[in-house]
Order: structure tokens, then C-alpha cells, then sequence
DNA sequence: CCCACTATACCGACCGGACGGTTGACAAAC
DNA sequence: GTTTGTCAACCGTCCGGTCGGTATAGTGGG
């Protein structure tokens, strides 16, 4: 059974998706407008048609990137089976069960997010708010106070480590440090 | 008494230090060779004498912080009572006990750091380096596996949220938070 | 059906300015 | 008189953004 192939995207889709390869391969010092525009199949002109300014192009891309985190996490959400804490278990979730190919798409995200921040910090609200979400969430689960903070900044650093090249952990560290986490992530822990 | 003031510093470290102003004070696009001779009270061709290129400049930045970085960490490592975690108790001490004048350092670093990311990732390599000592001493903790790297996580996840503004923690969460990691600061924590 | 007009999408030459780096001169120190 | 540190002027390049123009596809009047 043949998929249908997707259709062509659209311009602006195009360019974006361009510019994201641009990034994650050369870095964001690559991201010019010609570039992206070549990259992209158009002219200069015919991206800055779509995009007035190269800061409208990376509003373009971190609005997308915004979105797609989100769906990403909400899917992780959706999967997880009922739970006093079931919104720190996404989390746990969404850092450690990362398929590996998921990591090309993350370095993506971390190169777009500085790409940003490197232009204009305020670029970022998107995904501020998109976090700011998560976070409200986080406070409803029913978990003795700062244990889901601190699984959720555990996360952030993992992240933060495999973006910068800072950490190269092994499996056997990645599973102890997950295992130490799952237990701060048991409602009322601590206390039978 | 009064403290003797500190003989001027030489070129280089004037050089450095306005650069450092620069990055932190109005981001990463603003560290151009011209503006940091003029912050430093030099002509561009001077500054080119002791650095002879924007990434010696950047390397310069990057060997000091990460001088400092390792400096400051060992000050709060000595400052720890003996303990079985030790390490991972001065990493606890190192990312809450912040006074809060530490921060705008924490904010340069940060620059720095993201400055000479964007410049070229192998300028991190000094720091990286810092850091896996770390983490290779944080092993020698009587720790169950993966408590300190959790704590360590969590503390790199903390520093970048307030880097690229995406938390702003209370007290409150903060003071729960670090409740939580020092539970699993304990050796053979969880087996009485 | 044809023509005039308009809107959309795109092109690529060009401009102005900034930036990294070079050069040659110069003065004080040794 | 050579070395050391500094300067100002300059150069080539690159990049973001502008602009005049083109091709295509409607759209409405006659």
C-alpha cells in the first residue's frame, strides 16, 4: 500500500524548512537570506517576499518550533496511562524514551532556539509560553512540593548537556539517573 | 582600613574584561572588534596587537571563564564539611547558595559561553573539560547510581532556564526544589 | 472572445553599511 | 637601534534590505 506522496509545500514551508537545515548544518552563522533562499530554491527576493526581514524569518521559525514542541509534548502526554503525577511522567517520558532518530530533530530545535536567541531574545516567548504551560500543569500533580521542578530541570539539562556537547552519557548512567528520578516522581514519596 | 586598590590591569585583561561588558551588557551581535577596543580605551589595531584575530579574543574569554568557572567551584568544594557526597553537595551548594550577586557573573558567563558557541562549538572545549573533572569526581561519591547526575542535571537545567529566561523561580520552589535533590543527596539513600 | 487592469508571486541587480583584518607610521623603553 | 605597544587609515567582503521589473492568473467590461 503506497502512501500518497505530500504534496509539494508551499513556499514559506519551503524557506522555513530550508533555513532549519541551514542552521543545524553550518550553524547560525550560515543563515543568511541568500543562503536560505538558495537553499529554499527562490530568489532573495522572492524569500524576503514571504518574509520581510530576516527577524520575520526567525519569528517564522521559532512560531513553528513552538508548535511542534507542544504537539510533541502533548502526544507524549496523551500516551501516558492515568496517573496522580501523570504530567511529570510525560516529562520523564519525553527526555528518556527519545528514539535516537528524534535527536537530529532536537539538535534542529536547539540550533533554531539560538539562531534566535542570538538575534533577539524576546524571539523566544513562543516557547517561553509553550513551557510556561507545562509548568502550570506541573503544579497540579500531585507531588510533594519541588519534586516536579527538580525532574523537570533534570530534563532541561539533559538537554542543555547534549546540545552544548557538554555530556556524552552512557546508557547505563542515562537509565540510573531516569530510575532516580522515576522514584521522586511517586506521589508522597518518602513517606509510606 | 583601607584596601589597597588594585594596580590597573594590564592590556589584555582590560581587553578581555571590556569585552566581557560588551557580550553581557548588549548581546552577542555588539562583540565586534571595534567596539570592544573602544570599550577597553584602545584603538582596534591595539587590540589586534594582543589578539590577533575575533576567535583569539574569543578563546581568550573562553580560557578565563573557564579559570573561573573551575576556581569558583573549588572555593565551594573547600567550603564543604567532609561528607560522603561531597562533590555533589558543593554542586548543591554551588547552583542554590547563589548569592545574588553571583548572578549578573552567571549572566557574562552565560554570554561568553553562547558568544563563542556561536562562533565555533570547539571554543568550548576548556570548559567542557572543567566540567567532565567534575563529573569525574562527582563518580567517587557514595551515591546510589545516578543520584549526582541527577543533581548535576538538574543544576545545568536550572542555570539554563535563568540564562535564556524561561523560568523565574520563587524562593519558595527553589527552596523545594533543593529539599528534593538533597534527599538524594544521601548515600544509600531509600535503603534504611 | 478580447482587452485592460490588477493582484500575486517571484526575480536579481544593486546599495549602504558594518566588520574582520592589513598596513605603515610612530613613540617610548630598553 | 631594535623591540614593544599603539594608532589611524584603509581594504575587501559579506550581508540585510531595497527596488524596478517580469510572468502568471484572475476579473470585469464591451
Amino acid at each position: 500500500m503506497l502512501e500518497r506522496p505530500p504534496p509539494p509545500p508551499d513556499a514559506p514551508t519551503r524557506i522555513l524548512d530550508a533555513a532549519e537545515r541551514i542552521v543545524q548544518a553550518r550553524g547560525v552563522t550560515a543563515l543568511t537570506l541568500e543562503a536560505a533562499a538558495r537553499e529554499a530554491g527562490v530568489s532573495k527576493g522572492g524569500l524576503l517576499y514571504h518574509f520581510a526581514s530576516k527577524e520575520a524569518l526567525l519569528a517564522g521559525l521559532l512560531g513553528r518550533l513552538a508548535d511542534r514542541v507542544a504537539a510533541e509534548f502533548e502526544a507524549v502526554l496523551d500516551a501516558q496511562p492515568p496517573h496522580l503525577a501523570r504530567t511529570t511522567r510525560a516529562i520523564l517520558a519525553w527526555t528518556f524514551d527519545d528514539p535516537h532518530m528524534v535527536c537530529e530533530q532536537h539538535q534542529r530545535a536547539a540550533a533554531v532556539f539560538l539562531a534566535a536567541f542570538h538575534h533577539d531574545p524576546a524571539l523566544l516567548d513562543p516557547i517561553r509560553r509553550v513551557f510556561a504551560d507545562i509548568r502550570a500543569r506541573l503544579r497540579q500533580d500531585a507531588l510533594p512540593p519541588g519534586h516536579a521542578l527538580a525532574i523537570m530541570a533534570a530534563g532541561d539539562g539533559l538537554f542543555m548537556g547534549r546540545i552544548f556537547g557538554m555530556y556524552e552519557m552512557d546508557a547505563e548512567g542515562l537509565a540510573a539517573m531516569r530510575a532516580a528520578l522515576e522514584r521522586l516522581a511517586v506521589p508522597q514519596a518518602g513517606s509510606p
